[in-house]
DNA sequence: AATGCTATATATCGAATTGATATATTATAT
DNA sequence: ATATAATATATCAATTCGATATATAGCATT
């Protein structure tokens, strides 16, 4: 059992929706959950064999019609018991790596107009990212009675809230700086 | 030099400050800038070596009354420059790790109280950190006139900012799922 | 004076992850 | 017909984490 491979949670938790390939769960990192989230192929491709070797995946017949080769993973019952297990347990480690604002704050050893870019730079980051949630949001308030959405639509509505503040705090950084 | 090791400036960046040992350094990373950065020790001490070897930073001469070793580093003028060329250059990756969201995302899985759990062990953590931002955005007040310190100011209210987002999420989330 | 505990201090290592790169196929646009 | 983008898997060096080892300094308790 892999001690600290928090990906496989990942994969394992996108499994218990859907089969997927490592390219399809690569979308959807980069996608629904890239709000508190994200994962390279470095790390999936590896980890997928790793838990098929466990036994908590399995591959599933590929029955295209003799195309190139396209690996599709199903959770397995004990797949479904570590990952529950892993809900259940009370650790968890929220970190964040925020390089923006590292840059601010050691901003003094530069001028105050590099600052302020810097502000502006993750001002449009933010922006741009929020326009995707809003996006998300929409389509999920038409379909929330279905059970899983639900989960979901919570994570959408903390990066919704998260990156408001953000922009909020950049209003309050320019005026700080001016 | 180094290519994408982001500790690096994390060092430098403190070290244009003040004279610091690998010690002092990981006691201000877990004090000041935790809320948008962190690091250990077994990424600190290499990183000195190498930064040294560069001459980047340069050891002081331990001066103490002949006690046990302790190696304090000050910053150079290459190290400056290496410094403010990264706080120039516009590339910058923002990224979180929440697995406490990941487990609420995955919630699905295992029972609603379970979510709601997970729910508030985020917000005790959450709490407790904002007392600690709390404290150290009064002491700031008192001292914004000295340069940096608004800088350092600026990112507490960032943290201050987000958390109190998260908090306001937490009472929000708890509705949704009951 | 002896003991135990906590903070200070440096160092190393396996495991996990990133970011880049390589390779190849399929679909779409020009 | 051809170039480009999307799909798809795989690997690797560099970076970082988290744990562990080692040792001293300072303080409180018995």
């Amino acid at each position: 059992m892999a001690k600290d491979r928090k990906i496989d949670m990942v994969i394992l938790g996108l499994l218990s929706h859907d089969d997927l390939t490592g390219y399809d769960i690569k979308k959807q990192i980069d996608g629904s959950i890239r709000f508190f989230w994200k994962g390279s192929f470095g790390s999936i491709y590896p980890a997928l064999s790793e838990l098929e070797k466990e036994g908590s995946i399995k591959r599933l017949k590929n029955n295209d019609n003799g195309g190139r080769e396209k690996i599709r993973y199903s959770i397995t019952p004990q797949g479904k018991e570590i990952l529950r297990a892993w809900v259940r347990d009370e650790k968890a480690s929220n970190d964040l790596k925020y390089e923006t604002l590292m840059k601010l704050f050691f901003g003094g050893v530069e001028s105050k107009e590099i600052s302020l870019r810097n502000i502006e730079l993750f001002e449009e980051q933010i922006k741009a990212d929020l326009k995707v949630l809003q996006v998300y949001k929409a389509n999920l308030e038409k379909a929330l009675d279905e059970e899983d959405h639900v989960y979901f639509y919570l994570t959408i509505l903390f990066g919704i809230d998260t990156y408001e503040a953000y922009l909020k705090w950049c209003n309050k950084a320019r005026k700080v700086l001016a």
